[in-house]
DNA sequence: TTGTAAGCGTTATCAA
DNA sequence: TTGATAACGCTTACAA
């Protein structure tokens, strides 16, 4: 492995030279860089980060950090989409991510040697006792969230702004003539929830509506589908539900082709995330459709500020897209005019 | 940021011993490792990681690399769950993983910044052509494949037992009667796609029936959809269809429902991955489940096999199982036996 | 059982 | 426009 010593005694300048065509710090001759780069490609020559982490101070790495409730990274497409664009933004800066095992913790040993690494980290969905967290900014960790640090407000994040979705959403189902919606939603964890419970008992309130919720702890099995069911066999059954993730809305749409109920005449039915399950549901499912590459790009644009200085180290909310399809579409665009 | 040298001093004993107490390189006495521990403590100390790089040559940091394809990241539950496994896994030994992001090799900028920090990398599903993986080898870069590289069998891998998956396959199914099987599936550009398509015709061929194979190169969007329609009102209609990945499989239940057919009476379907579409779909679908943690775990044991002197990397073959539900059981054990 | 001192490959501060 | 040289914080012979 060729050293930057080797390049420039093979391009006959020093050492430092060689470090400020790499680094571009300061100006270098032109004749003089190509003489370098020149010697740096026979020699097949790269800058050791390690040394260069050891003589900046800066690994040029950042921590990423999933919930570790039940392996959710491999059940939600969302955070998978979410760290390509944290990956990805992070890699056009010269930055790369190093993942935070769900073990860190518990697991004493690689607790510290990890995070001694890393510039920064980036966490998804904080919840407000995670064990990872307090460790972080114990070591006074540059920390973005990506949703709300609830307990923590101070901490600068980038979020999907749920409010107004909520709000656009309430529209569509007034034109739609829905009118006893039930809102079905996790336990409040993180700010998600708590988020879309709020906003929920919002529009409700505003339209002198009921703000019933159902809360279902569990997102992804069976559990679902018998809460659902519940709801559409007892006795006030609503005419609209949202639910907290798509795939909480597939197991009412399925409770309801079970029970023979039609959508979206008799029950709308809303999703959110608009993963590929939503389109190519039966019937297609309306849901919220959120930008997690965007929010990537974001959280690693906010980390960067945080690094540099700290200048605009404001928080963002990103828009979402309320995307209709037939699951809540009883009157076309056609029909509802005159 | 307190330094070695700092609990050296605090401790009253050189850096080298500070240094021992933390690699276990060497023994310590029982009460110098105390005071040391005690100092490191009070100081909040923890070793550079970047400066135990640049001494050991060693930065502890692998490569994960995930096909480029349309962000298959966030589209294919079995990809986080090996990212997973690999973080876990290597978390235990004091690595991390740094994620390739997809844009290396386009953009030429990151490339050997990045690249020249990792002691190994481990790429899932590898293709052919893939131009990262060629900078990988030119920098010799230890490698573990997930799934096997077919145009360079020399590289150790950890994969699937596909083979063995269709041959228990094809027992359960000649036990259920079916005598027309259909393998829908994609153009091979990884070793998985070839391997199915390969055991499915020796295991048709060992039967005498027809290996028909309908190539589908799209795994999520509607045309998967419009293929399975085609195959199922075609004249010569198969009596199972195996598919390349329960989301096909479940876009195959769809038009065998939309166009009435019986399943599993008229039409079995089979999946593979055993995502939790697969145990929810109606019917529950037969699918053939994967240990994307357990591949994970293997894989990183393979890497550090390599990393220190290679002795026994010799790649490894990952037991799957057939998990039979309603989608292809129309014998129940019951009734089949007199 | 412990210590001294020479690297590891960069960047950064001076100085020219 | 370029160079010497001292950090950076660790590991690891070699010595004691």
């Amino acid at each position: 492995m060729a050293s930057i010593y080797d390049v420039a005694a093979a391009a006959g300048v020093s050492i430092t030279t060689v470090s400020h065509v790499y680094s571009g710090n300061r100006h270098v001759a032109a004749d003089t860089v190509a003489r370098v780069m020149e010697a740096a490609k026979d020699l097949d020559y790269s800058p050791r980060l390690s040394a260069r982490a050891l003589a900046t101070g800066r690994s040029m790495i950042l921590g990423v950090c999933f919930p570790a409730e039940s392996s959710l990274l491999h059940r939600n497409p969302y955070f998978p989409a979410l760290l390509e664009g944290l990956s990805a933004a992070a890699g056009k800066q010269g930055y790369g991510f190093l993942l935070i095992p769900n073990a860190l913790g518990e697991d004493g040993v690689s607790q510290g040697e990890l995070l001694g690494q890393l510039d920064g980290v980036i966490i998804a969905d904080p919840a407000e006792d995670d064990v990872r967290l307090a460790a972080f900014l114990e070591r006074d960790l540059p920390v973005i969230t990506v949703g709300r640090w609830m307990s923590r407000q101070d901490i600068p994040w980038v979020d999907n702004d749920h409010s107004k979705a909520l709000e656009n959403l309430f529209i569509h189902l007034d034109e739609q003539g829905y009118e006893r919606p039930l809102l079905l939603n996790k336990r409040p964890t993180i700010s998600y929830e708590s988020d879309v419970e709020q906003a929920f008992q919002r529009e409700t309130a505003a339209r002198g509506l009921p703000g019933r919720t159902v809360w279902c702890e569990d997102f992804f099995s069976q559990k679902t589908y018998d809460v659902a069911r519940e709801i559409l066999t007892a006795g006030d059954r609503p005419d609209v539900i949202i639910a907290s993730t798509d795939s909480q809305a597939l197991s009412v749409l399925q409770a309801a082709s079970d029970l023979g109920i039609d959508i979206p005449g008799e029950l709308g039915v809303v999703g959110e995330g608009e993963t590929v399950l939503a389109a190519s549901s039966i019937p297609p499912l309306t849901s919220i459709r959120v930008f997690p590459d965007k929010l990537g790009d974001l959280a690693v644009g906010l980390m960067l500020d945080l690094l540099n200085g700290g200048g605009g180290e404001r928080s963002k909310l990103v828009p979402v897209e309320l995307v209709v399809r037939a699951s809540t579409e009883r009157r076309s665009g056609m029909e509802a005019s005159p």
